[in-house]
DNA sequence: GGATGGTTTGACCAATCGGTCAGTTTCAGA
DNA sequence: TCTGAAACTGACCGATTGGTCAAACCATCC
């Protein structure tokens, strides 16, 4: 929550909570430990400590947010657009988030694994009220007609499902495909939007 | 590989297993520790490692065999059975994994999150190869007029992204729902047959 | 009862963990 | 150029880590 004042602090908050991001992506908070991020930051570590009270300090900053930008896109559809192209265009957002912020991606995926312990409260909470709040939008939709009826919530299980598999998944993802396919995102939005189609047209 | 002789071997080489399976797939493999799984087991510490030679070979252990389990249901897809059933049989069973053996399935989470670096090569072989057979299989069926024309490869990861979402981010489902929902699997299993449905049915 | 081999443990080890602190270096503004 | 605050560091701390080991325990068969 507190602002950085100079250009120093500025830059180094950021570089500390990059290094962070890529260590604690992979390794999971446990696993993590601040010598492994300050080396990947280029700093000392009494330095981290300078900048951030506590490994769970840098955790916590990384973690505040990080629901807010993954949860824009689901927010960003919208109750008087066109039901199939609305819930495609969320559908490509998300993959776009999987495709260009994977580390983010698998730090939310390990904190699901653990339980959530840091912002269960906010599953419960904002996001759970966003989803009820949209999933009304798609059974209007469904009532309505303009939608194929399918179980709402669970809709959006399978947006969440399917995009961040390429994200978190990307490993098994790239071993699958062998090592001639570069960018499996191309193929997978390809394959999302037919899938959603089929899904959904009336 | 050390096939267990005695009965007290038999019995706590699985307790020692059952524990670290406890602690892994909650922790990752960085995250864990001898002692919790020591405590989780009810055994001392260097109890444990007169039965496993480190934490590595108890990971290792763990690791080993559970590829297999995971694909089993796709290995059981019948190349000549009817299209749509087979599939649909083989998402029933994936998904009855993801409820019976959630541990298993965020053991399997924590690996791919850290980049697969100790089952790497079951992937870019094994994995890779069943994965490359079964496509073979679905693409001739669409080929034939029998399944709607999709991309197999991502056929199937939508299969797993889909399935093991209810193991892996169980908190983030539960949470979502609500307590009043008990068990969200009954719903799921019918949310998938009717996308599935809806996507291959010519 | 004694011998034997599988089983269990308390005490211990070096390495690493998150974090502290006294003190030094660097920088911005007057 | 001086000065005070901001930025940075080496050395260190107690706790925890994975792992070792000699000694003790225990069940079984003679």
């Amino acid at each position: 929550m507190t602002r950085p004042r100079t250009r120093i602090q500025q830059r180094n908050s950021e570089t500390i909570l990059e290094a962070a991001l890529e260590v604690f992506s992979q390794q999971g908070f446990r696993g993590a430990t601040l010598d492994q991020i300050a080396e990947v930051a280029g700093l000392s570590k009494p330095n981290l400590l300078y900048y951030f009270a506590s490994k769970e300090a840098i955790h916590g900053a990384l973690l505040s947010g990080l629901l807010a930008t993954w949860l824009n896109p689901l927010r960003a559809m919208d109750p008087d657009g066109d039901p199939v192209a609305e819930l495609l265009g969320y559908v490509r957002r998300k993959l776009e988030l999987s495709r260009d912020f994977p580390r983010e991606s698998r730090l939310f995926a390990n904190e699901m694994l653990q339980g959530a312990p840091r912002i269960r409260a906010a599953l419960e909470g904002e996001l759970r009220d966003l989803v009820q709040e949209k999933s009304a939008v798609l059974q209007r939709w469904m009532d309505e007609g303009r939608l194929a009826p399918v179980h709402p919530v669970h809709l959006i299980f399978s947006v969440w499902a399917l995009t961040q598999h390429y994200a978190d998944f990307d490993v098994q993802v790239r071993a699958v495909l062998g090592k001639a396919a570069a960018d499996p995102f191309p193929e997978a939005g390809q394959f999302l939007e037919v899938l959603f189609r089929r899904l959904l047209e009336p």
